[in-house]
DNA sequence: CGATCTCCTCTTCGCACATT
DNA sequence: AATGTGCGAAGAGGAGATCG
């Protein structure tokens, strides 16, 4: 016991000089972070084959002034938001005069709220005319508004107003394959009536480019081997999400090792940041919901114990449609998805949950509780 | 001048009814 | 029976108007 105590003092010294070294080895092989930032928008992207028709179809709006509205579908991670800014940002070194708007809808999930970032009048109390009437003013000039995870949209005046009142373009960015079929509204569609383009997911040689070219910019060294294990991964194992790959690639570009099982490591715990930012986004009734479905993954019985553990930890309560709602909505922000099934003359919807670490819920609950 | 009222919207949630 | 949908009620909240 005493041994081992002397043992550690006399390393303590050595140990953090060694671990200084380190963090000056670490910056070392760092040429420019930003590169790695999720929310960065490169100069210079890898060039997807689709990305060309959307190019088209802006330079068509520009150049003719007639609206040309775009919806672009694509999965997590498939390059939707940088390929289209990207885009924007080099057709506005060529256009002078156009002007351009991007809004996330997960954020700003109503017109009202679209309208008041648009105008900047975030004050409250304005009728929805005049907020609108406001943001429409802004939008004179050739404007593209660019309308990301549009999905999470809840209502349609944006729409509306944008196709009939102004000669501005959309461009239009979801996940959901079926979000422009479900909508009701014919008379929105009909002005809309949108260039529909896909963005397949990438394969792995994609990936694999897109990582070098990032790594090229914010890397010192790196090893060719590794970035293709790592795109192979990212594909494989991960969806084809391009973030997880970038996220991994900074962790193993400040530590400079490029090992097998780092690059296992480093990716698995690249998604777990992902994961994590979206569970702490989460308001506490959702995120109990979410907990009580990891400890039982049929619905009825997940229903049972959320009220008890609401009732519990704040003395609130939900209806089961509610209940139902929040469980809709735990699957749109793709943490979890249902699986319907029929036992006997029931039903019942399993539930799967799409964390790679579930217990990071269970922490987040723990730290809610102490404040 | 501060207090209160009024206006308008947003969000959340439950009820009743519809669907699977 | 288990889920999903439409609708509307309740409460919050902020700013400007109005009043004592």
């Amino acid at each position: 016991m005493f041994l081992k105590g002397a043992c550690y003092m006399k390393d303590l010294k050595t140990l953090s000089m060694e671990k200084m070294k380190q963090s000056e080895k670490k910056a070392l092989n760092i040429k420019n972070a930003e590169i790695f930032d999720l929310n960065y928008t490169p100069n210079k992207i890898y060039v997807r084959d689709e990305l060309e028709e959307v190019a088209e179809q802006i330079g068509d709006y520009l150049s003719m002034n007639v609206q040309n509205h775009i919806l672009v579908y694509g999965s997590k991670g498939s390059g939707k938001t940088v390929s289209i800014l990207s885009l924007i940002k080099s057709f506005k070194e060529l256009n002078r005069d156009m002007k351009s708007f991007y809004i996330s809808v997960r954020e700003f999930s109503t017109s009202y709220k679209i309208y008041q970032k648009m105008s900047g009048i975030m004050k409250r109390g304005l009728s929805i005319s005049d907020v609108r009437k406001e943001a429409l003013e802004k939008m004179k000039e050739k404007t593209i508004l660019v309308l990301d995870e549009v999905d999470f949209l809840k209502d349609l005046d944006v729409l509306y107003h944008i196709c009939r009142s102004t000669k501005s373009n959309l461009v239009l960015l979801t996940q959901k394959i079926h979000w422009y079929k479900e909508i009701r509204d014919e008379s929105i569609k009909s002005s809309m009536q949108p260039t529909q383009i896909l963005f397949k997911e990438y394969n792995s040689n994609e990936i694999y480019e897109i990582l070098k070219m990032r790594a090229e910019d914010g890397l010192y060294r790196w090893r060719e081997e590794a970035l293709k294990l790592m795109s192979a991964l990212v594909t494989r194992d991960y969806n084809s999400d391009t973030r997880i790959g970038i996220k991994a690639l900074f962790k193993l570009g400040v530590k400079n090792s490029w090992e097998d099982d780092h690059i296992y490591e480093g990716l698995k715990e690249a998604s777990k940041e992902v994961e994590g930012e979206t569970v702490q986004n989460l308001r506490d009734m959702d995120l109990i919901i979410l907990h009580s479905l990891i400890k039982y993954n049929e619905t009825n019985k997940a229903y049972t114990y959320a009220l008890k553990s609401l009732d519990n930890y704040r003395g609130y309560s939900v209806s089961k449609t509610h209940f139902f709602r929040i469980i809709n909505y735990l699957q749109n922000i793709g943490l979890l998805s249902l699986i319907k099934k029929r036992i006997g003359r029931y039903y019942t919807s399993e539930v799967q949950i799409l964390l790679s670490d579930p217990t990071i819920v269970k922490r987040e609950i723990q730290i809610r509780m102490e404040v």
